[in-house]
DNA sequence: ACGGTTGGAACT
DNA sequence: TAGTTCCAA
């Protein structure tokens, strides 16, 4: 629950911009990527205004009856809605369109009701992707819009459709240089804003309204608020012209009152709330339409207290209020009766966490440990391919796998009902990692929940329970600190997935028991279990644990720094947010650097990442896979082995390994983390310094550019002695000169040696602490202020690598090169593409 | 025995 | 912290 700001004087102002019907506009976006530009552009404004969203199967129908519609211009105005599932029963609606709202079409009907109330409705389908919908479209459609909005102010991202602005500045920077009364013309949108009070009964509304926002002797604060509906007016044409979506807005003094506002007047219409309207909303407002207060806590208020309006609320006294409900509770509830609300508008872009999951209702309970596991792949896949796209756009990392279940247990005796445990683990990068993990959370979970209910089971055939619900979440995402570099990252990779491997290997090896099909396998990615690798772990460690804790600490800070800071690193600010433009060196640098630390990918992570290279062809990292395999293993296999039981990765356990493992520990690190790493690192390092481009455009041109690049070029001069100094095509505004490797691989080397004295590892800060092991404070500071990039090590560093890791980058230094090859889209999408060929 | 999928956050 | 619960779109 916010807390809420005591004071009611707040000049803020706030919008709250909801997006219309946006699962069906989505679809309309949907299409023109399909059509033929010219054609596209001829009849997209009648899509947009018909609310129609022909599917892709209906594709070539819609068309023909969009044309005649054209000829029929009375026919417009059809009814839509979305499904999905449509299988049985027509269907899930999950958006209708306001056409069809009219015929009483609801949402939470089946399609098949649907038709029944409105015959003539036509039905959407969600995509579908493994099995479940795929909702990609819509983030990334919101995301389009996000990217707008964010232009004017601070900008929270509050759902998959709806964004608050804080637009305190703006409007007062508006109100000084050009106030509305000085304004010659005041845009058409602005004057079709609804002004809460004011009376739209009159004659000339629009004059009306004009003289609401230009009136020169306004309180200062309906001043600001006019302005602030110039400048989401302003935004909302915006967005209507770059993406063809509607969006309906409301403009207040705080979050609440917006976005109370916003759905006042939709679609594709915004409503103001002068403060002096505010008393006249919420008295008579039934007190379930505030937000939270739609559920429990709003029935609460109705049954216990009976208040049915906000208005209802204001006879009940803070004290009483914090009495029933809490002193937080009580205090909120005792504001935004009064239209108080201090919540901040956030300033953030992205999402605090991913997820994906799937019910199995009814009949289609999953009754088998097989069966889940086939889901928590098909799940896992989309998170992790999700979680890349998340660590290649905007450099974050998802530090904690959680899995939810829904199960059911029927029995002789009454409960049919039993909550499965929610559990999780430190998250481990890599399909394959995420699949295992999630699968030995499952069988920990499963076995708290029958061992809760004292059932004893056959080992994966069901006795009377069944799953009804999966899902599989990735959070405490961060992003990755922007003094580090890739080297170091790569061992904080290690560092975590070594770290993470250990805790649930005997979380797991505890829990899971008999249940657990693949025992130890949770350690299969367990690499740097040797002496030396596991002192290079805790050095980084060390920079890592620090460097994460202050990430957690100011979380907030750091997301309004990156969206901030970008100004200067980046020309436009929005390219944090929108996903980083790529210029032709960056196209391919990541994908050379890459190459390194790859030569010795295993099959499952080849095939894992050719896969999703099939869908993700705009991300650098899933090209690069792409590049190298272009051929490889079909996604079948993997699934197949999943399926069986059969871990992909090999089955005999790390721990297993240790004894015996010597140096070798090293080039069996994961080399996807690697990878990974890099990438967003160059993506990063190159990015700050381009000019933004046309999506598309930089689209065609990553595709288009393979050079060398500049860590590739680095490495070949090193193969010939040749020392270069990498100049970072001037983008780099990394003032701090940053030092060569040397004197730190001499620290390494002398760790290595202090090791095999026998002295005591330097631990992580958190271990360190709790274990008092000695160490030198010296030492660590030293460690913390470690700061270099792969392409500035010196080559003589090289030596001091193990043998296998040398091996591996002197492979690499030859590049390979491969025919390029256009990406090509399905092929109905082939099909309607342009023929013009770029 | 279901609206489904996703995300955020408070509380313990 | 991990896990639960609630809320919302």
């Amino acid at each position: 629950m916010p807390v809420a700001r005591p004071e009611s004087s707040d000049t803020r102002i706030i919008a709250h911009i909801d997006m219309d019907c946006f699962y069906v506009q989505d679809e309309v976006i949907h299409i023109r990527k399909y059509l033929p530009s010219e054609l596209a552009e001829e009849l997209m404004p009648m899509f947009t205004s018909l609310h129609l969203i022909p599917s892709l199967t209906l594709l070539t129908r819609s068309i023909f009856f969009v044309v005649e519609q054209r000829r029929q211009p009375h026919l417009r105005g059809f009814p839509t809605a979305v499904v999905q599932y449509n299988s049985w029963k027509g269907g899930g609606l999950i958006a209708v369109s306001y056409e069809a709202r009219k015929f009483g079409v609801k949402r939470s009907m089946r399609g098949d009701e649907a038709k029944k109330v409105c015959p003539q409705i036509q039905l959407v389908q969600v995509p579908v992707a493994r099995g479940k919908a795929d909702l990609n479209n819509y983030r990334n459609a919101g995301s389009e819009v996000v990217s707008i909005l964010a232009r004017k102010g601070r900008c929270e991202r509050a759902s998959i459709d709806e964004v608050y602005l804080d637009l305190t500045d703006a409007a007062e920077t508006m109100l000084v240089e050009t106030p509305p009364e000085r304004l010659d013309v005041i845009d058409e949108e602005a004057l079709k804003s609804h002004v809460l009070g004011l009376d739209e009964d009159g004659g000339d509304i629009k004059e009306t309204v004009r003289n609401w926002l230009c009136r020169s002797d306004a309180d200062h604060r309906d001043k600001l608020l006019a302005c602030g509906a110039l400048i989401v007016a302003e935004l909302r044409i915006q967005v209507l012209k770059e993406t063809e979506f509607t969006c309906s807005a409301g403009i207040a003094h705080n979050k609440m009152l917006a976005k109370l506002a916003s759905a006042m007047n939709k679609p594709a219409q915004q409503t103001v709330v002068p403060f002096s309207s505010v008393k006249g909303l919420l008295d008579p407002l039934p007190i379930k339409k505030m937000k939270q207060l739609g559920g429990k806590l709003g029935s609460s208020l109705q049954s216990d207290l009976g208040v049915n309006t906000v208005g209802d609320l204001l006879q009940f006294s803070e004290e009483k209020l914090q009495e029933r409900y809490g002193i937080n509770t009580g205090t909120w509830l005792w504001n935004i009766a009064r239209g108080i609300s201090g919540d901040e508008v956030e300033g953030r872009l992205l999402p605090k966490s991913h997820g994906s999951g799937k019910t199995f209702p009814g009949p289609q309970a999953l009754k088998t440990i097989a069966s889940v596991k086939h889901w928590l792949n098909e799940l896992c896949e989309e998170l992790s391919e999700r979680l890349l796209s998340d660590l290649d756009q905007h450099k974050r990392i998802a530090h904690t796998l959680t899995l939810h279940a829904r199960a059911y247990k029927h029995s002789s005796d009454s409960e049919s009902h039993r909550k499965f445990p929610s559990k999780s683990c430190p998250l481990r990068y890599g399909t394959a990692k995420i699949q295992e993990d999630a699968i030995n959370l499952f069988q920990a979970g499963l076995r708290e929940y029958l061992r809760l209910y004292g059932v004893k089971t056959l080992e994966s055939q069901s006795s009377g329970w069944g799953i009804t619900g999966l899902s599989i979440s990735a959070s405490k995402i961060v992003a990755i600190p922007s003094g580090t570099c890739s080297i170091t990252k790569f061992f904080q990779t290690q560092e975590q997935s070594c770290f993470s491997s250990k805790q649930s290997c005997s979380m797991l090896i505890q829990e899971a028991g008999p249940l657990s099909c693949s025992g130890t396998e949770g350690c299969s990615g367990l690499t740097l279990t040797e002496p030396e690798a596991q002192f290079l772990n805790e050095e980084i460690g060390i920079k890592h644990s620090k460097a994460h804790d202050e990430s957690c600490s100011s979380s907030k800070q750091s997301h309004s720094m990156l969206i901030q800071e970008a100004g200067p690193l980046s020309p436009s600010g929005t390219e944090v947010f929108s996903g980083l433009k790529l210029t032709e060196p960056q196209a391919e640098f990541p994908n050379a650097e890459s190459r390194t630390w790859h030569s010795k990918t295993n099959l499952c992570h080849q095939e894992e990442i050719s896969k999703t290279s099939k869908e993700q062809g705009t991300s650098s990292v899933t090209r690069f896979f792409h590049d190298l395999y272009p051929s490889s293993s079909s996604s079948k296999l993997q699934t197949d082995q999943v399926e069986y039981g059969t871990s992909p990765l090999p089955s005999t356990s790390n721990l297993d390994r240790i004894p015996d493992s010597g140096v070798e520990g090293f080039p069996s690190i994961d080399h996807m983390e690697i990878q990974k790493s890099f990438t967003a690192e160059d993506v990063r390092i190159k990015s700050s310094a381009v000019p933004s481009l046309e999506k598309r455009q930089q689209r065609q041109k990553i595709s288009k550019d393979k050079g060398t690049s500049s860590i590739l070029r680095f490495f070949q001069s090193c193969s010939s002695s040749s020392l270069v100094t990498e100049e970072k095509s001037g983008s780099t505004k990394n003032t701090e000169a940053s030092p060569f490797l040397a004197p730190e691989i001499l620290r390494l080397r002398a760790g290595f040696q202090t090791m095999q004295d026998g002295i005591h590892m330097l631990a992580p800060v958190e271990e360190a602490t709790i274990n008092s092991h000695e160490q030198s404070s010296g030492q660590i500071e030293q460690r913390e202020t470690w700061n270099y990039r792969i392409d500035e090590i010196d080559p003589s560093v090289m030596e001091e690598l193990p043998p296998e890791i040398q091996q591996e980058v002197w492979a690499w230094v030859r590049p390979h090169k491969r025919a390029h090859t256009a990406k090509q889209g399905s092929s109905i999408a082939h099909y309607f593409l342009p023929a013009k060929g770029s």
